[in-house]
DNA sequence: CAAACTTCTATTGTATACAATATGCAAAGG
DNA sequence: CCTTTGCATATTGTATACAATAGAAGTTTG
């Protein structure tokens, strides 16, 4: 899209996946036009589109604020996620080109060193899971699917979170991912299709004990 | 939302869900402004809205144009429907308060009678329709899922087509209708939503249907 | 003291002018 | 005759000024 717009929506946007505009806050315009070095006009696009993407919310009068999820909020994207990416991964066994095949084992393989560093390089592991998702979702061609599951996939609390996933559920997505390859190598979609929902589904739960986490660790840091 | 943006948005939607603005045309902002008697400010504020909806989308540089959905476009916004829907309808089941069942009724039996008319009043169909669904979603009580399902279930194609629903087909919508009306009494959440997906389901091929008598009766018209 | 009214301020909404960009057509050159 | 270049035009993007509105705070009055 247009540049100064399309500036603001990444900023913005990053801003709030990182943390660096908390949840819950309220945004004013012209502050993030100051920020951005632009005009309220292109900020006010971006956050009809960030609004869209459920990113931010607005009151009764229109007061807009970053959007602040609870843990069943959490849980409710995993599980619409589970079943819209399971319905792509089906559409995908039938219809994935070989080229695209091999940039899921591609990503897989980057994912998998990302992890097995002595520490692991948690924002690779995300880039490339990010990637791996998005070629899947691509090969489903189906546009409403891809716009659908725009609205739900990122989100700030997978972000906030990523330190403190265990090295053990990191592999498992490695070994989940590398099922799913297999699935599609015999264009099965029921397979490929159960592998997926699974997967999103177990990693609701190793996001939600990261979560608890740092919600854990947060308090305790207040308390003292 | 804003009294003039609000207003362009309803607008330009009831231009296109009614044809009056054709699939595939090219859209002016400076245009709709004018028909809108708003400036273009708002009207940009409504197609940003509109593209997110998916009832129009862009070109690589940024021009605008009325969706254009195939019969497999169609297809494709249906399966999702039936997928989230009877999602929806399950979740409804175990939450629906009594007073949102007895709007069920209330709209059903309004929708009965709209169908048992001389000549079925189909656009007082189609609103008892779409309120009985949209209860059932609020039912649901998921905010992400009301989000996603705003962007997929109102279809230009639907409205245009509505005038070569026949009888038979409106009354099945009826009985299913009351079919899911029992299942949430007894609060049977599988129940509900198979009946619910099937719904949708079945409701497709009607539509379907109409669309290719649509298409024929155009072409006939066209040939002569 | 409480409740309602008023004013003030913070914030968003709208209009308009101007800037940037794409597209199509026409002219020039091979 | 085809291709390419550049100009004119159509359209969208951005900035800014002003209007409208909501929320807060203070003031008056019963």
């Amino acid at each position: 899209m247009s540049r100064a717009s399309d500036r603001a929506y990444d900023q913005i946007r990053n801003m709030i996946l990182s943390g660096q505009l908390t949840a819950g806050a309220q945004i004013r315009e012209e502050h993030l036009a100051e920020i951005c070095g632009v005009s309220r006009t292109p900020v006010r696009d971006a956050l009809r589109r960030l609004e869209a993407e459920l990113f931010i919310r607005r009151n009764d009068s229109q007061r807009t604020f970053v959007a602040n999820w609870s843990l069943e909020d959490l849980e409710d994207a995993f599980t619409l996620r589970g079943m819209l990416e399971g319905h792509a991964a089906a559409r995908a066994a039938a219809r994935i080109s070989e080229q695209q095949l091999e940039a899921l084992r591609f990503e897989n393989e980057a994912l998998k060193v990302a992890v097995a560093r002595t520490i692991p390089d948690v924002q690779a592991f995300l880039e490339h899971n990010r990637r791996f998702h998005a070629i899947i979702v691509e090969a489903a061609s189906s546009e409403k699917l891809e716009s659908l599951l725009s609205r739900i996939v990122e989100q700030p609390v997978v972000w906030r979170t990523a330190q403190h996933y265990d090295r053990e559920n990191l592999f498992r997505s490695y070994r989940e991912h590398d099922e799913i390859i297999t699935a599609f190598g015999r264009r099965d979609e029921i397979w490929a299709g159960s592998v997926m929902t699974g997967h999103i589904r177990r990693a609701f739960h190793s996001y939600a004990d990261a979560h608890r986490n740092d919600v854990s660790a947060t308090l305790s840091v207040a308390a003292e």
